[in-house]
DNA sequence: TTGCTTGCAAAGCATTTGCAAGAGC
DNA sequence: GCTCTTGCAAATGCTTTGCAAGCAA
């Protein structure tokens, strides 16, 4: 936990109350929050943060390759805090739930160069879709 | 082509000009435009139409199982006409171009039951993320 | 001290919606 | 004619940004 703390503060980053705030919100269970959910759990610890210090902060995540964005058709960006372990999700349509599976073998291994058209590859993403045992 | 426009009349679905005018857009080559793009060209033959008929359409399309919607994080989602026939997307990370690839192995059976959480799996989407040769 | 960060509020996109006018069947 | 569809414009949801004040190093 603060691993990631440590390695932030390793590339320069200035440690602020907020920082942290963010930083230990996402480091808690394997959960995929919200931008919103995230500013609303960061407020829990520290009130007067602020929705834009929390979007900028996880874009800076993001960019650093700490924590992974998982888009979901048509509704807010989720961040996944595993971003060291690969693995893939499975999303809810109903719901929206995201979880992390460990789907067997490689997905980029997959893709034929004839069918690479020309692109440096970097990764695959995999997102399975059906309904949660809640749902259904 | 005009099977879209056959299997939509049979569906019910009341044809006016700026649906079969969106449908023709989306019926061109193998692109994937977004609800903007796509916008433009359906005002090329009908300057008329309105954003909010296009937004429409594509979503009931989609709805209809017609075209596919491809979320790309934090750009606007695009349309795939293409959704009869399975395939999986090659995304450029740095322009966003789509281009539909065809990966061998079917990624649904990547899925141990082990993974699968009680979910009742409908899709695996793939989407191949790289950078394409004019960005590279 | 110096410069990066924060918070606020406003702006920016992408998309949806309410409602009256208009068109398909 | 009845009902579904359109267009407009306003509203919404999510996210980014400009700028002055604040704080880490």
């Amino acid at each position: 936990m603060s691993d990631l703390l440590h390695r932030l503060r390793g590339r320069g980053w200035r440690m602020t109350s907020q920082r942290r705030v963010v930083a230990e919100v996402l480091d808690g269970d394997h959960v995929h929050l919200t931008a919103d959910e995230v500013h609303a759990r960061a407020a829990e610890r520290l009130p007067e943060i602020s929705r834009a210090t929390v979007y900028n902060t996880l874009g800076e995540l993001a960019a650093l390759g700490e924590i992974a964005e998982v888009s979901t058709i048509g509704r807010a960006k989720r961040y996944d805090p595993n971003a060291h372990h690969p693995h893939q999700h499975l999303v809810c349509s109903r719901c929206g739930t995201v979880r992390d599976v460990h789907p067997t073998g490689d997905p980029l291994a997959d893709l034929p160069p004839a069918e690479q058209f020309g692109f440096t590859l970097t990764e695959a993403e995999v997102t399975y879709r059906g309904l949660c045992p809640d749902c259904a």
